[in-house]
DNA sequence: CAGCATCCAACCGGATACTG
DNA sequence: CAGTATCCGGTTGGATGCTG
């Protein structure tokens, strides 16, 4: 259904998977090429707890942008891949990560300066 | 801990300043067309607290997004603009809701199935 | 191996009140 | 009008310990 696009309902509700985890984009990504496992994602990607690991890739599996398939071997055995929906979320998240490939320089630059004269002036000047 | 440019760290520091606030999109989202003052932008958003409009607008200043003009007239007039970079930032912004605009019904539909074999099957089929 | 459960600290963000 | 200051509840997310 075609809603009244306000820019707030849209974007408000935008990146629906993507909002809530800061790792949201990073699963995504690591997921780029092959299926991995609970462990290889956990590795790879460094600095996440398996608690948020876990709940990250159930609402990414919820969303329809994972694929989880479960093998009942002994040791267990979980394999994530991305589904067709994930690889269309992938590029959002590409295009992401070339956004600050190459403006990080401009942003940092950006933020030297604003702290800059942030400190000598703390308020309004014309 | 220094990193090198693993996915992690690229996409974790990903979105500079689009990944902390659920707000920052939309607000540049808003500023897509024209300058808008401060109680503009809150009116036309709807639904954000000054402090986090005003909170944000900081951050997407710093960061060279957003330019502030201060006319020191009383009352007092505050005007916000998207710079170069925040007409980049735009474009990701709109590749977002884009995005959702197309796929908001898929992940609708993938939710459902999902709680609903959730509540069905707990844990694991094969 | 792949998680879930629990506890807990930090932060985000809303409501309200007040200022230049 | 355009904010800042304060309080404070809900959520996020890390650490740890335990299970099939």
């Amino acid at each position: 259904m075609s809603e009244p696009d306000t820019p707030s309902s849209l974007a408000g509700e935008t990146l629906l998977a993507v909002k809530p985890s800061k790792w949201t984009l990073v699963i995504v990504t690591s997921l780029r090429e092959n299926t991995l496992r609970f462990n290889e994602l956990r590795r790879g990607i460094g600095g996440i707890s398996q608690k948020i690991l876990a709940s990250t890739l159930r609402e990414l599996e919820r969303d329809g942008f994972v694929r989880r398939t479960v093998f009942a071997t002994i040791p267990p055995r979980v394999e994530y891949q991305l589904t067709a929906l994930g690889r269309d979320l992938l590029r959002i998240a590409e295009a992401c990560e070339q956004f600050v490939r190459e403006h990080r320089a401009d942003v940092e630059a950006a933020r030297e300066q604003f702290d800059a004269q942030a400190s000598s002036a703390p308020h309004s000047q014309i």
